[in-house]
DNA sequence: CGCCCCCTTGACCATCGTCAATGTCCGTGG
DNA sequence: CCACGGACATTGACGATGGTCAAGGGGGCG
């Protein structure tokens, strides 16, 4: 566990830029802590081995411990129904955090499954509470943490609830891309690291009309898709298409 | 504001009593505060004048600086998409907080409105934060509530996204009668609150599937709706139906 | 090289939304 | 007190969106 810490301790500006670049930017960068408690922080984090594709992160119904940031790599979330199928809860991206919702009855409620090779940060959350002590900036981070949580989750309601099919994977394709965009990776070219069946899944869809979807939305010329690579196009019409749910037969109706 | 405080100062009893029946139990009640520590949390709060309904407790966009307790009536979270339509995304029982998705980025993201006449009390967040400094069990509290209902909200997405016309009503209704039940109230009798049009809106239902999907559930003898008065006869069998959505094509397929 | 999983496409059908008509309750004002 | 208007609820008929079933193609990994 945290292999790499002499090497931190010995070059604390090369800690202080791999915590801005790498998975640590939801929890660290937006709080501007001095370089002291970027120490602190780093301290309590232990750096584990990478997981392999499928790999389980956490599982449900574990004790609930840690926090963790993803590095590099994807993850999902997912519980299992009574009838043992999956129910995908979400996708965590690089410097994204996953785990919070263990905090509730020190339970992890859903799995975490690798989709790909996956390097993760481990924060125990015990030390996180302890050191949010000391650190005021910190504690009121980790609050907007999960606030934003829960306005994306609220947001996502809607999305399952009101929208129709092509409004949903625009806004799925769209979110991600905004993600990538932060993390300051292409906005208009990236690797979809899930199946077709994992974004019907997520997005409560049938694996069959997510791939109708895409390939209409590239016959309409607002994306390019070839296999998991997907290129957007004409991400301006996508955004329309998004925002409106009526008053927009627009583009995609005719073919 | 805190209009009560010169009683409750006088008869600390009946403070306690007041915390535990009302608004606050659950802030409160489940980290067995100490009497000077109900004391502390007491004196940042401020009981506001009842709302009329349809009165707005705060607005979308609006500068956020406090969660809510609700001591009576009820509320509903929504906001407005493009074309001016109202979206559901929560109803807020006696004893419930609302108003947490503002401490993301000091805004709340959603309106609230009273549903019927309504009580809350004011709890000012940044105080409520310097509290928390002070009383270690309430900060991990509020980490709680917040993790809590990021797990409602996911159960809440697995419903919107995943789940039959049947089955939203069923979880809808089953919801509503355990936090009833909690509260210490009726579980099988009680009020609803809210319209069908609000009911359909939240779950991602027209107005009249609502209105279907209970008569159905009447003529199975399953609930028995008189208006806004609904009683549950057959909660067992509405369980049933929530956990499952295959191998049941139950009761409610034939009428 | 071959198997298996993933993706795509087509045909069909069920669920649920839309539209329309009618009924009910309630508050307001004549 | 009753008549009226409006919001809410119920019910039926119809049609569209999207799920299901089935078949076929392609790519990656052993």
């Amino acid at each position: 566990m945290a292999y790499t810490h002499t090497q931190q301790n010995r070059f604390n500006s090369k800690l202080t830029s791999q915590c801005q670049n790498c998975s640590l930017a939801a929890l660290c960068l937006p709080i501007a802590l001095v370089d002291e408690d970027v120490n602190r922080l780093d301290q309590i984090i232990e750096r584990k081995r990478p997981l392999k594709k499928g790999e389980l992160l956490f599982r449900q119904g574990e004790k609930f411990d840690s926090v963790f940031a993803v590095r590099t790599g994807t993850l999902k979330t997912f519980n299992l129904t009574g009838n043992g199928e999956e129910q995908i809860t979400g996708f965590y991206c690089p410097s994204e955090l996953l785990g919070l919702s263990g905090i509730n009855n020190d339970i992890y409620p859903v799995s975490a499954k690798a989709l790909e090779t996956t390097t993760v940060c481990e924060i125990p959350f015990s030390h996180l509470e302890a050191l949010s002590e000391q650190i005021p900036s910190l504690k009121r981070q980790l609050f907007k943490i999960m606030s934003r949580k829960i306005c994306n989750d609220q947001d996502m309601m809607v999305l399952l609830g009101k929208k129709s099919a092509d409004e949903k994977v625009a806004s799925f394709l769209i979110n991600l891309s905004d993600r990538f965009k932060r993390r300051g990776y292409s906005a208009t070219a990236f690797r979809l690291s899930m199946s077709r069946g994992e974004i019907g899944n997520y997005l409560g869809l049938a694996v069959e009309t997510v791939s109708r979807v895409m390939t209409r939305f590239q016959k309409n010329e607002l994306i390019q898709v070839e296999g998991k690579e997907i290129t957007l196009i004409d991400i301006d019409e996508m955004q329309k298409l998004v925002g409106k749910n009526e008053d927009c037969d627009s583009i995609l109706k005719f073919e």
